[in-house]
DNA sequence: GCCAACGTTGGC
DNA sequence: GCCAACGTTGGC
């Protein structure tokens, strides 16, 4: 099993969206390098949701892969913003993977306290200028992050 | 709204 | 294949 990490703007589509939802086909990634760690994700993983652009920016809930290696329909509609001319159905470009809701965290993590916390070696989120929406959260990272989530009383 | 840090595009 | 111009992301 591993954990990710994942980004949206919570204006766009936030934690509590997905809670309503309960689960949620992960649409719109056109970065190559987000791609490809979407293609590596199985069924089960977790993912932390991360809100950017909001204030404060940082981890609000959890999330788990439902489904995966799905072909993002909306690289086949001309009408979207995330319309792909050259991608075909027969050769897909564009992958990604449903998630459901797990949690919304009471208390958020936020930016700082991940900066704080952790090295950008140890989560990439951290390193300056880095702008992957999609990203591996090492296991022992994760480990620490749902610690500082769950008080140690507990 | 500003701007740094990228990723992508396209001319050559 | 290089690289300048441009567009986007996302913190502040």
């Amino acid at each position: 099993m591993n954990y990710w990490l994942m980004k949206s703007e919570p204006e766009v589509y936030s934690i509590s969206d997905l809670e309503k939802q309960t689960e949620t086909i992960w649409d719109g990634v056109r970065n190559y390098q987000a791609r490809n760690f979407l293609r590596q994700m199985k069924i089960g993983d977790l993912a932390f949701f991360y809100h950017s652009n909001s204030n404060p920016p940082g981890i609000f809930g959890l999330m788990r892969i439902s489904k995966t290696d799905i072909a993002d329909p909306t690289q086949f509609e001309p009408t979207s913003k995330y319309y792909d001319s050259k991608s075909t159905p027969e050769s897909p470009r564009w992958q990604t993977v449903n998630v459901e809701f797990v949690e919304s965290f009471i208390q958020p993590i936020s930016l700082a306290i991940l900066k704080e916390k952790f090295t950008p070696e140890e989560l990439l989120l951290v390193r300056n200028g880095n702008r992957l929406s999609v990203m591996p959260v090492p296991e022992e990272v994760a480990q620490k992050i749902l610690a500082i989530k769950y008080p140690t009383s507990a």
